[in-house]
RNA sequence: GCCGACGUAGCUCAGUGGUAGAGCAGCGGUUUCGUAAACCGCUGGCCGGGAGUUCGAAUCUCCCCGUCGGCUCCA
């Protein structure tokens, strides 16, 4: 037990090189590569000798471990070395990884090492003093990784922990992590029958339920009310087109390996769409355009198909067939930073209404190897710095993170197990009016080429409601909830005032419904209520029929007031609108 | 795709070489009840698929498929 608390960084990160340090031990001759701290927690790679992997099961044996170590209190030693040392040592210790890194720092930069008992790692540091002062710590889990992020690397193994200042802090995020697994929106999606994936349907497609239907039903209205309050004009576009309009677009070149393969028709061969993009160029291009239609800007929810690795799946969050909140914006050059500037508005007024106050932005600059002028690029990059800065926005520069054909603003919301998820996108495009030759007349009279954003608010349907369900934990506010109120009967005998209440309600616009179980007590159906996450329940019996009133209950707030249909209707309204 | 784990009823799970189980859900009946589960009964399984070992496999071995945790990529 330290009293003082530990920088969490150097904790977990101490923590890695003791792991590391008993994994040594009981796997001699293992090989080493990175161990840095994480968020909650850090994680350290290896490579066994003979092939070997080891599994979760061994994790309590190399706790255990850990422990016997920190009983020895070895301290965590500093040493600085020459380059050509620190190659000597490694190559002798046979760690090809800690090779590897040291190639990898710059000449003149200072190598130092730690020493912790018997083991000898690279590292920056800092640490804490001796392996007994970490007060609490576990090891969670293994995953495979490899070396570099690589591919064409050697596949490390992982092992994933967490260590913590104290058993509380570290109990407390262990129910953290549980918490979060009860609200992961695959589980939800089950038990508020929202929507399903089967096996016999294919991976990453997804199957909206009812419940979840109505659901996407509201958020799309919402969507399209919004984007033509903004200016925006609707379009709809085909699922295939022409390879050729893919050669076109430069798809085929760069994007190949994300479409499904070609289908014949009489002889022409098309290709299902993995973007929108083509098509709404081509709506453009459909006749000669002025600069007084400009910005034109044109949006569609659309599905699109994108091949992604079996492995990469998951739930909501990644699949192989979604639909963008897609839209396309025309400009000229001097209007983008108003545009830019009208989306990332419409981004945070778009999560505000669903609840996320907060979200991450990152802005990714020019890469090595780029399509377009230089001016232009500039041009752009400056419109998206500007408009971030002007809304006094925090963001994360990426120098050289941009695509080749232009920068970008990403916009990540975090998921029930704080895994980051990429939402709104804000991209330039300098390659594809190129490759189409988009022109429109200016006032001078001459052709000019526009500028070209894609952009997307909530990224996909799919990928955004599977967020905003753990983000809610399933208990979605009043306006998007599948059912508003559940309208439940003490006994058989109030039903049909209870229908006529629900038709009421549905009349003024709500999603009322009364559970069709003859027989059945109110408190079963009070409870299946609750565990279906329906924000208002209202309970009717002899009393509520004769004063023509509700009893409602609130699932989320507990609260119980009797209340006139008039009354009824008139909370529900208020807090629709605000929620 | 790669590394590891897992796959038993719709769901959650028990069952480690000897006749497939429980709770919930579903169905049938009884009950008409005042704020989170009424009672009784019934149905339901090629134990992910295939091959092998064995007198005998849910259980052991191998291959395949899928799911989960990661790596890479991305909305």
């Amino acid at each position: 037990m330290s009293a003082s608390s530990v920088d969490l960084e150097t904790l977990r990160h101490s923590t890695a090189h003791l792991m590391a340090a008993a994994v040594c031990e009981l796997f001699p001759g293992a090989e080493y590569g990175i161990g840095p701290s994480i968020e909650d927690g850090f994680y350290y790679d290896f490579l066994l000798p003979g092939g070997t992997h080891f599994s979760d099961e061994d994790l309590p044996a190399i706790e255990a471990r850990m422990h016997e170590i920190q009983g020895r209190h070895s301290q965590y030693q500093r040493s600085e070395l020459a380059r050509a040392e620190a190659l000597l040592e490694f190559r002798r210790l046979g760690q090809r990884f800690k090779v590897d890194l040291i190639e990898r720092i710059p000449e003149g930069e200072v190598i130092s090492c730690y020493r912790t008992g018997d083991f000898f790692d690279l590292c920056r540091g800092p640490h804490v003093p001796e392996t007994g002062a970490i007060p609490a710590f576990k090891l969670l889990h293994t995953a495979g990784a490899y070396w570099h992020g690589d591919e064409t690397q050697p596949m490390l193994q992982r092992i994933y922990g967490t260590a913590w200042n104290s058993q509380a802090e570290l109990d407390l995020y262990l129910e953290r992590l549980e918490m979060a697994r009860k609200r992961d929106h695959r589980r939800l999606g089950r038990e508020l029958d929202l929507f399903s994936l089967s096996d016999e349907l294919g991976g990453g497609l997804v199957l909206w339920h009812p419940n979840g239907a109505t659901v996407r039903t509201v958020i799309e209205d919402h969507w399209r009310r919004e984007h033509r309050r903004r200016g925006y004009q609707l379009v709809y576009t085909p699922h295939v087109a022409r390879e050729q309009l893919w050669e076109t677009s430069g798809h085929l070149g760069f994007f190949a390996d994300e479409m499904y393969g070609p289908m014949e028709v009489e002889g022409e061969r098309y290709r299902i769409k993995p973007m929108s993009c083509p098509f709404h160029i081509l709506i453009f291009s459909s006749r000669r355009r002025s600069y007084r239609e400009l910005p034109m800007r044109l949006a569609e929810l659309a599905s699109v198909y994108r091949f992604q690795r079996s492995g990469t799946l998951h739930g909501l969050l990644r699949v192989r067939g979604f639909t963008q909140d897609d839209a396309h914006i025309f400009c000229a050059p001097d209007q983008a930073e108003a545009e830019v500037a009208g989306v990332l508005d419409m981004v945070q007024e778009m999560m505000a209404r669903f609840g996320f106050n907060q979200v991450e932005i990152d802005l990714s600059t020019k890469p090595a190897k780029a399509a377009g002028q230089d001016e232009m690029w500039e041009l752009a990059e400056a419109a998206l710095e500007r408009a971030i800065q002007t809304r006094g926005l925090d963001f994360k520069l990426n120098p050289g993170e941009g695509a080749f054909y232009g920068p970008k603003i990403d916009v990540h919301i975090r998921d029930a197990m704080g895994r980051r998820w990429q939402c709104a996108t804000i991209q330039f495009d300098f390659n594809e009016p190129e490759r189409f030759g988009l022109e429109f007349i200016g006032a001078d009279g001459l052709a000019h080429r526009p500028m070209m954003v894609h952009r997307t608010l909530l990224g996909s349907m799919e990928r955004f409601f599977g967020v905003l369900l753990e983000h809610y934990g399933g208990a979605l506010p009043l306006w998007l909830s599948p059912v508003q109120v559940q309208l439940i009967t003490v006994s058989d005998d109030q039903l049909d005032y209870a229908l006529g209440v629900a038709a009421r309600l549905e009349q003024a616009g709500f999603r009322a419904e009364v559970p069709d179980r003859p027989g059945e007590r109110m408190q079963a159906k009070i409870r299946d209520g609750e565990l279906a996450k329906v924000p208002y329940l209202g309970v009717i019996g002899k009393r509520e029929v004769e004063a023509g009133t509700v009893n409602l209950r609130s699932t989320r707030e507990g609260e119980q007031v009797v209340l006139g249909i008039d009354q009824l209707i008139e909370r529900l309204r208020l807090e629709a609108a605000q929620s």
